[in-house]
DNA sequence: AGCTCTTCCTGAAAGC
DNA sequence: TGCTTTCAGGAAGAGC
């Protein structure tokens, strides 16, 4: 599923390709997942590719659409796409076969296409005029941009369990199930663990792990478990990495206990027993 | 504040 | 074998 390093990587891919190029005319198939189709079809033909960009987990295309027939400077809009969990967005030739559930074409002016797909439409499209506001703003910093300090802040004294709070995207901003719990393991803390109960010391670990797991993922250009692929269609590599994710029975590459996998805040968690020690349950004397 | 439960959706995997 | 059931999960909303 597309966190943090697979939008990262995807979005590097798109730079590779997109900026200067006009968007020619928009397509849709299914547009339940899509907060104003017909503003979509509408507005963004015509308008310039300026940059794509990654806001935590959402891809972020700033487009300037000329106002025909005015003197007035273009309309900045902004296209934010959230790949949920098997969203793909893919560059290709305007005669490739189209992959089932692809549900949005973008025509360039190039004579390519960027399309979207996604089978579970968990994604979410939408266009931002300039200065109407953006649900962006109620996220979290970015982890790989966040100081030490700001990490620490942003994560101490919550009464919350650890593994909830990198989850929560107003918390910290592109963080998801497969980094989280590798991240945990890496700085040896249980998921399990209230924030509130985690020395200073231990959440500058989990600082510097999280740093490492992300920098690492986005080297190898995500993980793919399923459907992830990058904007050229090619799988990651980081799945070859993953310490705890998905591997419930198998043994910790670190002490050869076996992995575990318990229910946080409503995410299948995986971690090492003897790693990362379940909190001891305080337990009052009769 | 933060937990659980539910909803969205499809395909893969497990169960019978 | 082939059908049905369960599960996975990012985010949002309800209810507690």
């Amino acid at each position: 599923m597309p966190e943090l390093p697979e939008v990262e990587t995807v979005v590097r891919g798109l730079q590779k390709v997109l900026p200067g190029r006009r968007i020619v005319e928009v397509r849709l198939g299914k547009t339940d997942f899509i907060e104003d189709p017909a503003a979509l079809e509408r507005e963004l033909p015509g308008s310039r590719i300026a940059a794509v960009r990654r806001y935590g987990k959402f891809l972020v295309f700033d487009l300037e659409s000329p106002q025909a027939g005015t003197h007035k400077p273009a309309l900045l809009i902004h296209l934010l796409i959230h790949l949920g969990m098997t969203g793909q967005l893919i560059t290709c030739a305007p005669d490739a076969s189209i992959a089932p559930h692809t549900h949005v074409f973008f025509v360039l002016d190039d004579g390519r296409e960027l399309r979207y797909k996604d089978p579970r439409r968990f994604g979410n499209m939408q266009m931002v005029v300039q200065g109407n506001g953006s649900p962006l703003g109620s996220l979290g910093p970015d982890p790989l941009e966040a100081t030490e300090t700001e990490f620490v802040q942003q994560l101490r004294g919550h009464r919350a369990r650890i593994k909830a709070l990198l989850l929560d995207q107003s918390v910290l901003r592109g963080m998801g199930n497969i980094y989280a719990d590798e991240s945990l393991w890496r700085a040896r803390i249980n998921p399990m663990r209230l924030a509130s109960s985690l020395k200073e010391a231990e959440l500058r670990q989990l600082y510097r792990a999280v740093q490492t797991i992300l920098k690492e993922a986005i080297r190898l250009r995500g993980s793919s478990i399923s459907d992830y692929v990058d904007c050229s269609g090619e799988r990651g590599e980081f799945q070859l990495k993953h310490r705890v994710y998905q591997r419930e029975g198998k043994k910790c590459a670190r002490c050869k206990a076996l992995i575990r996998r318990v229910i946080v805040a409503g995410r299948s968690s995986h971690f090492c027993p003897n790693c990362q020690p379940v909190p001891r349950a305080r337990r009052r004397k009769k």
